[in-house]
DNA sequence: ACATTAAGTGATT
DNA sequence: AATCACTTAATGT
C-alpha cells in the first residue's frame, strides 16, 4: 500500500508494515456519513485526504460543530470510545471527498504497548483535540454569538481556502445550534460594518474581518 | 408565470 | 436570543 508514504517519518518501520498489513483503505464521497450517533466503533480511522466534520446532534435535528479532522489526523473520540466498545456520541460527515485508513480496533491495545510512535500519535491527537474542544466550550460559555459566528466564518474560509463561503444562513444556524433569523441578523450587521457581502447561499468575506 | 426556497424585518416573549 | 408572522428576493420548472 503506497499511501502510507507520509507516515514513514512518523512511525517506525514495523508499525508501517503493520498498518500496511491490517488497515483497509476507504473512500467516502462528499456529504456521506462516516459515523453516526449510536453506532459502535469497529475501526480507528486515519484521514489521508479530505476533510471530516464532527458534530454533536440533538434529538430535534439541531447540530453543533465540534471540530474538523484534517489529513494525517485521526478522530480522538474513536480512541476514547473504542477501547471499551462504546458507541459513538458524535456524527462524522465527509465535508469533502475523503480517503482514509481503517484500522481494526482489536489491534489498538497491542500497538499501544508495542509501538512508542503509535502511542505518541494517539496521545498527540487526543491532546490537540482536547485543546480545541476547550476553545469551543469557552466560546459557547463566555463569548457572544456574534464572536462565534465570526470565528466560524474565518474557520470556514481557512479550511476551504477561499473568502467565498457557500452556505445558507440556515446551515450556519444549525451548525452553531441557533436559528436562521439570528444568523441573518448578525450577518446583516456584519454587512453593514463592511466586513462581509451577502448573497443567496453565499457569503463573501472582506479583508481579515 | 408560478411554486419553492432563502433571506430580511418588526413585534413579542 | 428565540419565535412568530409576514414580506421580499432569487431560483427552479
Amino acid at each position: 500500500m503506497e499511501v502510507v508514504e507520509q507516515f514513514k517519518t512518523l512511525f517506525e518501520p514495523e508499525l508501517v508494515q503493520a498498518i500496511e498489513k491490517y488497515a483497509t483503505l476507504i473512500h467516502v464521497k462528499e456529504g456521506e456519513t462516516i459515523l453516526d450517533v449510536g453506532q459502535i466503533i469497529r475501526t480507528v480511522p486515519i484521514i489521508l485526504s479530505g476533510l471530516v466534520k464532527v458534530t454533536r446532534i440533538e434529538e430535534d435535528g439541531k447540530e453543533l460543530l465540534l471540530y474538523y479532522v484534517n489529513p494525517n489526523e485521526s478522530c480522538a473520540m474513536t480512541f476514547t470510545c473504542c477501547m471499551q466498545q462504546h458507541v459513538s456520541e458524535v456524527q462524522a460527515v465527509a465535508e469533502e471527498d475523503v480517503s482514509m485508513l481503517a484500522i481494526p480496533i482489536g489491534l489498538m491495545d497491542e500497538w499501544l504497548v508495542k509501538y512508542p510512535t503509535w502511542k505518541n500519535f494517539v496521545m498527540k491527537t487526543i491532546r490537540n483535540r482536547f485543546h480545541e474542544m476547550i476553545n469551543v466550550i469557552d466560546q459557547i460559555a463566555f463569548q457572544k454569538l456574534d464572536v462565534r459566528l465570526v470565528n466560524y466564518l474565518k474557520e470556514k474560509s481557512k479550511v476551504t481556502d477561499s473568502t467565498l463561503i457557500n452556505l445558507s444562513h440556515e446551515q450556519i444556524a444549525s451548525e452553531l445550534a441557533t436559528t436562521r433569523v439570528v444568523i441573518s441578523r448578525l450577518l446583516k450587521a456584519l454587512e453593514n460594518d463592511k466586513r462581509v457581502l451577502l448573497y443567496r447561499n453565499q457569503i463573501k468575506l472582506l479583508r481579515d474581518l
